[in-house]
RNA sequence: CGGAGUGUAGCGCAGUCUGGUAGCGCACCUGCUUCGGGAGCAGGGGGUCGGAGGUUCGAAUCCUCUCACUCCGACCA
């Protein structure tokens, strides 16, 4: 089509038939986001060697794939490899919240300083907050945190205890000016966050919010193939009365982590509870939270010793995802967040605060996953579920035989990433098993003579010959 | 914020002590030969040596200031 029809086009309103005309929007658009894609035409800038900046695994490994670039301390790009995986991330957290009853927003990243100062809170949290003038001079700040924001938003919609319970959440960036970030995406100062308000009417409703929300966790969690065990935390500077972090199990994590060995023996898949029975869902809770884990702050080895015999008490370390409170009326006593109840008069409403470290779950999911060639990505949040390797590109047979698959593949919406690059076997292999892709399919020459394709499982390490005919089937049964 | 260190090509590094006009490996480009676990040969492109000031005939190298980044400790999704 040339420039000067689409100009026509775009700015002729005139003709409002001609758009439809020239794009006849025949079934193709589904919203479905599942893209195909040739490494020829993608951007993914891997490197052979491990950067010097980079000290843990996922920091290496992911400036390896190509997948993020470090602008500043604590502060990336996302590129395509890893914006994929980030979005899979969310996507996952975004569906367990909805789940669970809550409610998306979306809050803005830059807030006005007022509302801190009514919390008491623009003081008390120092020089992590930045702090930010605008052309007026009036004090603003980047978000580290939305309680005071939300709590304001909520005010303002809600007067009666009808309205109760309410859970409102937002995806969105955070800034918390970091004395010093470092582990990559670990630990960044710029950094996409999960965060879920809570708000009804009494303790009770308020600890159902609470165990809502912390089943959600095991859940989402499970689903990106983690075991995040939760443990009993330290309401910190945000306070509150109950608290629980949830830790994914890792050597390079941050925090040292005590734990019953039972926990190895829980299926977190099996997370299954029907959210509006309060009863069920506690029992669930209680099924997690009564056996003994704790992170080294919190970690009572006399208690350990008492309630978990010997051969079961773990000891690691553990990466901190997901952290959830609850205030009671901390917070909206001071921001003056009240309902009306049933008896007329005015109740401050019990809250709670509940996050997921989106972007850290990138590098976490690393740490837990990964071996020497690379990462290992499982399969709900891998940027792509197949690796279609053509061996020898310019070989005719190969050529075709990988084009079919990788139509066939992508006309059954499997998200393929087809290396039809010139370049040797080793090469190819080696950046695949980099990128961790869970699965390879691999043509060449060899095989084709006698009509197949090698299948290659990335965390096995299994491969399988495999008919061509019969490939695609096996991403689509 | 205390302590330690590093800035030289896209990435990893040498050269700095002892000043003389920038080099190696990988990556990239061209050609030929290769091709199932990071190939070979030949040719080629790319760096105002973090920045500013100073010393000197001459500075990546010496001096002063500065900026950035990394690591260890105290703090955090």
């Amino acid at each position: 089509m040339s420039r000067e029809i689409l100009r026509k086009c775009v700015l002729t309103l005139k003709e409002p038939g001609l758009c439809s005309r020239l794009f006849p929007l025949k079934g193709r658009i589904t919203g479905d986001t599942r893209i195909p894609m040739r490494l020829s035409r993608y951007f993914m800038p891997i490197l052979r060697d491990d950067p010097k900046e980079a000290e843990i695994v996922s920091h290496k490994l992911m400036l390896r794939a190509g997948m993020v670039r470090q602008e500043a301390a604590g502060n990336y790009s996302w590129l395509p490899m890893g914006f994929r995986v980030l979005k899979k991330i969310e996507q996952i957290v975004r569906e367990e919240q909805d789940r669970a009853g809550a409610l998306e927003v979306l809050m803005p990243t830059i807030q006005p300083a007022e509302l801190w100062k009514k919390s008491g809170r623009y003081d008390a949290y120092g020089k992590e907050m930045l702090r930010i003038k605008d052309r007026h001079d009036r004090e603003m700040l980047y978000g580290p945190t939305n309680e005071e924001m939300i709590t304001d938003i909520f005010r303002q919609g809600v007067q009666s205890y009808k309205d109760l319970p309410r859970n409102l959440y937002h995806i969105q960036w955070k800034f918390r000016d970091e004395v010093r970030p470092r582990f990559g995406v670990m630990r960044g100062r710029e950094f996409l966050m999960k965060d879920a308000y809570t708000f009804d009417v009494s303790r009770e409703a308020g600890q159902h919010a609470y165990n809502k929300m912390f089943v959600s966790y095991l859940r989402t969690f499970a689903r990106m193939g983690l075991k995040a065990v939760p443990m009993r935390a330290e309401t910190g500077p945000i306070g509150g009365s109950d608290s629980h972090e949830f830790l994914v199990l890792a050597d390079t994590g941050e925090s040292g982590v005590f734990f019953d060995g039972d926990f190895h023996a829980m299926d977190w898949n099996k997370v299954e509870v029907d959210y509006d029975d309060v009863n069920a869902v506690a029992k669930l809770v209680e099924s997690f939270t009564s056996k003994y884990a704790a992170t080294d702050e919190k970690h009572d080895a006399a208690e350990f010793e008492r309630r978990v015999p010997a051969p079961k008490r773990m000891t690691g370390r553990g990466i901190e995802v997901g952290h959830i409170f609850f205030f009671g009326t901390k917070y909206s006593e001071p921001l003056g967040c009240e309902v009306q109840g049933a008896d007329g008069k005015k109740v401050a409403v019990q809250s709670g605060s509940y996050g997921i470290g989106v972007s850290r779950l990138v590098g976490g999911i690393i740490e837990a996953s990964h071996d020497d060639a690379g990462i290992i990505w499982p399969e709900a949040v891998a940027p792509f579920q197949v690796g279609l390797i053509n061996l020898k590109v310019g070989d005719a047979a190969s050529d075709e035989a990988c084009l079919k698959i990788y139509k066939a593949l992508q006309a059954k919406g499997v998200d393929v990433l087809f290396d039809d690059k010139e370049g040797g076997a080793g090469g190819k292999f080696a950046a695949m098993d980099l990128i961790g892709l869970p699965w390879q399919v691999i043509i060449g020459p060899r095989g084709l003579k006698d009509g197949i394709a090698e299948v290659k499982n990335r965390k096995t390490g299994a491969r399988e010959n495999v008919a061509l005919d019969q490939v695609v089937g096996r991403f689509t049964a």
